[in-house]
RNA sequence: GCCCGGGUGGCGAAAUUGGUAGACGCAAGGGACUUAAAAUCCCUCGGUAGAAAUACCGUGCCGGUUCGACUCCGGCCCCGGGCACCA
């Protein structure tokens, strides 16, 4: 054995075996369990960055620990490559985007095989092949005949000076990132997924995954789910205004209604009133975030028209305001300033009235001076027939009343919205339509797929290429063969990354979207990716998944059965990103001090879902463990030994402890990886037990074979983390085994049974003395001799003890 | 603004079901080995007081429940993620 822990050269063996042997490549075995280990593709944006190689490590990880029990164990990588970072380098470098993906997904696949991930690469995709997202478009086209997929307007950021849509990010402060233009909310005709036909499925089979609480609250929240009424008022010379509240119990407090600008009436107001012309304008330079709409300024102005409250009959006016938005339920809402801080402020600011019609339960005044008052624990006044009621019972009464006038109706309604697939960019997957004058919008028929995006391109400034690329866009319709245009908008991103985890299980498919193998593997037994995705691209690929269920692709419901979402790297107290300038190149530290050291930092640095703080001096401690553990195995192997059978019962004291340490550690590592999947606390109890079994000095042929039990299950514990040196240190302890396929080791009960046990002593719950006493003493005996205790009797003196609380084999109580 | 998390030594963290706060590691200080350095090994290491034994204080802040609270409850402060066209 050599004398040099020389990471290099091990790790280069490590991964040609691993290659050459085909290790990570997995057929579908019936007669094998299946385990579908799954991390989120990467796009490739040049480089691995650390939140990559935390995240593939944990994946890689558990893979192996699963492997280890004996299952069929899958774990796939490919590329999210289609997406807006390739137009800006365009842009930028002058240089295709294609091109530029390739070359990076090219350098990141190395990089990926240098850490050691077990991955089967003969099912490897790239979103951006045709191969791939060409049954992205026929599927598309079948949830066009199935009237999923339909077509609205809706709002996005146009920048009137490039003359084109910018994305929520390109908007800095209001404006355009390249020109400093002001930015303008436009409405364009664009296709949507009907994502809100699966709301309730969405939100019910929450239910059934086995996720973290906090994303599956984080998902209920946003399909929100609520239950309030559509209520009809009356403006009298034009159409009704039809608003949805989950509050009518608060109608009579009602004491205006709120417009989008974008709304018919408002419209038609601005035709002869110059100041509101010059307000709906105004409304427009929002950004079409959320976030921004509902930080920006409450504004408004009053339409000289009124609606009439349905509960009451009162005339109230209508206002035009800038938080009100077309494109989300009906664009018209009722406000009740008492009891909405937002109508509140907006009251407060425009002197309209403010109408209290919820007291506090208790009676207590409510001082509606400095703020609204928003509570659901209150009852009705100032209600008329509602007074006294609480917010059920004045719900079902202003309810059953207002659908007997027919006035409105009870409504179920989520904040969920469907789906916008269009981009207005090139590099994306074709949206397979063409546009024909007479049968307007025609799917493109599943032999003329895949439509191509041509990758040879230039980037003349801005704008997608495709748009005025007459061999790209001319075209004839499918359905009347006339001369067409071919759609040159593209599809989210979010397309892609929606079904990939399903395309892995059917390499070389080109028949078909899916085979039967997609069964075998999908769904996905674990799914490990950055918290921020704990939204979006969940509840998309969830949706996804439900419609190839419903298209006869998968039999399950669900794609992800279990979900572990890692926690953010950090540097400094933030996300390490290249515009903070707070990166660390994990290529440096690979050529430095190799993979196994990398891998085993980052995992012992952090829980997964916490977020990790990175520190460069750690790495260091991790490299010299690793050290430590060959010189300690070396050094084991040197002394030639007999080999001895370990009889439990003929142990000294030493041996038993060295032997109740190590089962100890197998107990809690196993634990750790099965069912916390905390891998720092693994890891420490593995440093723990080298610690210990370093300090072990018992020359005897038992002793040595104590040593080789703890060497060969400490190599062992530690092979998921640490692949390449625990191959090698396999091979070293003698086995001729391949230490991927070996047998996750087993505690022996019988070395953890001890004969007496350490019992704390407090007093006032503040620890005071540690006793030896032998395991199951009875309640009273612990008591007995934790007061009879020297040390406890001098801190109690004459003090009357009220009472002795006891935690069998762990601690007594007294107090006085 | 809304939704979801987090806050423990000089630093990363541990404490799994309400039961010994700080395991493990980093940094720092002292020592051994060495011509020297690196590497390695040993010791100390939450704060205050003390020579020490020990005592008191200590898990973002304020309050509560409990024999006992990092852990549970109420209220605040700060930091992070998401908010539908970044992925």
């Amino acid at each position: 054995m050599d004398q040099q822990y020389d990471p290099k050269l091990l790790e280069a063996q490590a991964q040609k075996f691993w290659s050459d042997e085909s290790q990570f490549e997995v057929r579908e075995d019936p007669s094998k369990e299946s385990y579908y280990c799954l991390s989120m593709f990467p796009y490739p944006s040049g480089k691995l960055h650390m939140g990559h190689v935390r995240n593939y490590t944990i994946g890689d990880v558990i893979s192996r620990y699963q492997r280890m029990l004996g299952k069929n164990v899958l774990q796939p990588m490919g590329w999210d490559a289609f997406g807006l970072p390739a137009e800006n380098a365009a842009i930028k470098n002058n240089v295709p985007p294609a091109k530029w993906t390739y070359e990076n997904i090219d350098y990141m696949r190395s990089q990926l095989k240098l850490l050691g991930f077990g991955y089967d690469w003969s099912r490897e995709l790239a979103t951006c092949k045709p191969d791939y997202y060409r049954w992205e478009q026929w599927f598309f086209t079948r949830l066009m005949e199935k009237g999923i997929a339909y077509k609205k307007t809706a709002p996005v950021n146009w920048c009137p000076h490039d003359q084109t849509v910018l994305a929520n990010e390109q908007v800095v402060d209001g404006c355009c990132w390249r020109c400093d233009t002001p930015v303008e909310r436009r409405e364009l005709s664009q296709w949507f997924l009907k994502i809100t036909d699966y709301a309730d499925q969405l939100l019910d089979d929450l239910d059934t995954v086995d996720w973290p609480e906090q994303v599956k609250t984080m998902q209920r929240n946003w399909i929100g789910r609520s239950e309030g009424m559509e209520v009809e008022f009356e403006v009298p010379g034009h159409e009704a205004l039809s608003v949805y509240t989950t509050r009518p119990d608060t109608l009579y407090g009602s004491t205006f209604m709120a417009i989008a600008a974008e709304h018919p009436l408002a419209l038609k107001a601005a035709e002869t009133n110059p100041a509101i012309a010059a307000f709906i304008r105004e409304c427009k330079t929002t950004n079409t975030a959320e976030a921004a709409l509902e930080k920006m300024e409450k504004r408004g102005i009053a339409l000289d028209i009124n609606a009439v409250n349905p509960v009451n009959g009162e005339t109230m006016p209508i206002w035009i305001a800038n938080f009100v938005l077309m494109g989300y339920g009906t664009g018209a809402i009722m406000s009740v300033p008492a009891h909405d801080q937002r109508d509140w402020e907006f009251a407060r600011k425009y002197n309209i009235e403010i109408k209290q019609v919820i007291a506090s339960i208790d009676g207590a005044e409510v001082d509606l001076e400095q703020g609204s008052f928003v509570t659901k624990e209150g009852v009705c006044c100032n209600s008329g027939v509602l007074d006294g009621l609480d917010f059920k019972a004045a719900f079902d009464k202003i309810a059953d009343q207002l659908v007997q006038q027919n006035k409105g109706k009870r409504q179920v309604n989520f904040r969920l919205r469907d789906w916008g697939v269009s981009r207005q960019r090139y590099w994306g997957t074709p949206i397979p339509i063409i546009n024909c004058d007479d049968c307007g919008a025609v799917p493109v028929p599943e032999k003329d797929l895949p439509v191509v995006l041509p990758e040879d391109i230039e980037f003349q400034g801005i704008g997608s290429p495709i748009k005025t690329m007459d061999s790209f866009k001319k075209a004839t319709c499918p359905s009347c063969g006339k001369p067409a245009e071919r759609e040159t908008d593209t599809f989210d991103t979010f397309m892609e990354s929606s079904w990939y985890y399903s395309r892995y299980a059917c390499p070389g498919q080109d028949q078909t979207m899916l085979d039967a193998r997609a069964d075998y593997w999908a769904p996905v037994d674990y799914y490990i990716g950055g918290i921020e995705h704990a939204i979006l691209h969940l509840l998309y690929a969830r949706f996804y998944h439900k419609l190839m269920r419903d298209e006869g692709l998968v039999n399950s419901d669900e794609p992800f059965k279990r979900l572990l979402t890692q926690g953010m790297v950090l540097k400094d107290g933030s996300k390490m990103s290249k515009s903070k300038g707070n990166t660390v190149d994990p290529q440096a530290l690979i050529d430095r001090f190799g993979a196994d050291t990398v891998r085993l930092f980052i995992m012992f640095a952090a829980p997964p879902e916490q977020s990790l703080e990175w520190a460069d001096a750690g790495v260091e401690g991790a490299h010299r463990f690793l050290k430590r553990l060959w010189a300690a195995i070396h050094d084991h192997t040197e002394q030639k030994q007999d080999s001895t059978q370990i009889n439990s019962a003929d142990l000294n004291e030493a041996q038993k402890a060295m032997r109740y340490k190590l089962h100890e550690t197998i107990k809690k590592v196993t634990d750790d990886y099965g069912r916390r999947l905390t891998f720092n606390t693994a890891i420490a109890a593995n440093m723990e037990l080298l610690n210990t079994v370093v300090k072990f000095s018992d020359d005897s042929s038992i002793g040595h074979a104590i040593r080789q039990e703890v060497f060969d299950n400490m190599v062992l514990m530690l092979a998921p983390i640490i692949p390449h040196l625990c191959h090698r240190l396999w091979l070293d302890l003698g086995h001729g085994d391949v230490i991927l396929d070996a047998v996750w080791p087993q505690v022996d009960e019988t070395a953890l049974v001890q004969d007496s046990i350490e019992l704390v002593v407090q007093v006032n719950g503040k620890l005071r003395a540690k006793i030896k006493v032998s395991a199951d003493t009875d309640k009273a005996s612990c008591e007995a001799m934790a007061v009879n205790n020297e040390q406890i009797k001098k801190i109690i003196g004459d003090q009357i003890i009220r009472k002795v609380i006891v935690v069998p084999n762990k601690l007594v109580n007294i107090v006085i």
